[in-house]
DNA sequence: CGGCGTATTGACGCACCTCAAGGTAAGTGG
DNA sequence: CCACTTACCTTGAGGTGCGTCAATACGCCG
């Protein structure tokens, strides 16, 4: 369920400013958020599970969430990890079918908007910008989606990682040169689709890759290296040959410290 | 590149009556068809290319188009398979990012038409309609491609090949009790990321859930056992049990040749 | 300290990939 | 009509990456 919180300024104004909404006016925004509330989900609880009724958009202002299925012989997978700033349930809400088929659970504790799901989609069906952001949105992901299909089929699991590690990196505007992962080894290996232990054993080998993990430390030490295993999709080569560019430029001006730094710079690209 | 044909009524007749277009008037449908032309592909000829520019939508009337994409090591993965009545590129033209990153072949004798990108965006900007249907299809799609994955990550490859010749069989209106495969074994061996082996040893292994596999020929003989191998997600559950009971009626009153009877109901649902 | 959640490491089996050798079927040319 | 080719599929043998089970180690907190 979660617990509603009162509306402050803070929430509002991070919400204003997520991608989706990118493009409409405040008033816009505001027209569709006052009619959200915002809700606390503490650790371990759900947003919504599996066979509920779709009824919500929600945006996540804080914590993590994941999203995950279990299948019918019992197993858990985590079809996908979303933060702050990103929207949960907008994919299932335009699918056919009016329940969710996936639950959405706090990792750790959550705050988010919780839109209703009818408004979002009566809003969306008047405005050319919301139902552009949504299709845009839904678009990308999907296609994420499929190179990472791609991946799985055709990569071993240390070439996944390595993949996710970078786009992680990307994505989230960590410095390349070292930073902290944001979730438990666990979670990361239930997204990527293997056992924790092959996560586990596969972490030394990218090493060889240039890729040093130590503990939940993550640094990458040689970006030629790193090339060799990405795909040519996930932008994560321009990435990373702009901040071997950006090193080599340092070394050049015999800033030598540059790699050991590891300041974690918040660099949204 | 293909060749383009002259329209005649019944390409027209076909593409005004795909999903994408349902709800929209016959005026608004031919606005959009009229600024398009239908193209021949022969055999192995390409639509169009990893990495060339998106300029169109295509929607198929005739023939089969494979999706697939190389990997950087050279191996090729096929994404999708799409017949009439499907669109091509409706996913990516809304991606952010403006080539194509999968290439789209005629595995047989296609007719498409191709409508300009640029057209459709701004319609779809316009047209409350149009944008709903593109968000429902592909939302509908990415929803399809992550119960794929999961199946992937925790079935076998029989498993997944039973689901996808449930699949098959709904989407396309086949008689569940004996239809022909639409496409070459590689091919959907290819789809479902397996290699051809894995899937040619496979087939034996179905008969044991019920469903017989002689060359191109499938026949789902015993649906209880189907059912235990699928997800509760495809819908196909459902399907099943439909189809089941019309067997069930049919032997009460009495018609024993009915599962003999291969004749194919195209039934959309 | 002991208990708990999390991560690492080892041993083992299996499902799938890979390489390779038929095998079937349809089309081609003599 | 029969050899020959080509495309497609099947079947066999062997290797391996990953899942599984199990033991151990690490960090955190009461």
């Amino acid at each position: 369920m979660g617990s509603r919180l009162s509306m402050n300024g803070a929430h509002l104004g991070f919400a204003r400013n997520i991608p989706l909404f990118r493009g409409l006016t405040d008033a816009e925004k505001d027209s569709l958020l006052k009619d959200g509330g915002i809700y606390a989900y503490p650790r371990r609880n759900t947003l919504f599970i599996q066979g509920d009724a779709i009824s919500s958009l929600y945006v996540v202002c804080a914590g993590t969430v994941q999203l995950s299925r279990s299948t019918p012989d019992g197993r858990e997978v985590t079809t996908d990890i979303r933060s702050a700033g990103d929207t949960v349930g907008e994919k299932e809400m335009f699918s056919s079918g009016s329940r969710h088929q996936v639950s959405a659970i706090a990792v750790d504790h959550v705050e988010a908007f919780k839109l209703p799901a009818e408004r979002v989609r009566a809003v969306a069906g008047s405005n050319v910008v919301l139902s552009r952001n949504l299709l845009a949105s839904i678009a990308q992901s999907a296609t994420q989606r499929e190179v990472e299909m791609e991946h799985r089929a055709t990569m071993k699991s240390s070439q996944v990682i390595s993949c996710y590690l970078q786009h992680l990196c990307v994505s989230r505007g960590f410095d390349p040169r070292g930073f902290t992962l944001p979730y438990k080894k666990s979670l990361i290996a239930s997204r990527l689709g293997m056992e924790l232990e092959t996560f586990s054993r596969a972490l030394p080998v990218l090493k060889e890759n240039g890729i040093a993990v130590e503990g939940a430390h993550v640094a990458f030490r040689d970006f030629d290296a790193v090339d060799d295993h990405t795909c040519g999709l996930c932008s994560v080569n321009d990435f990373c040959r702009a901040h071997r560019k950006i090193r080599e430029e340092r070394k050049a001006e015999g800033d030598e410290h540059g790699p050991e730094n590891h300041s974690c710079a918040v660099q949204r690209i």
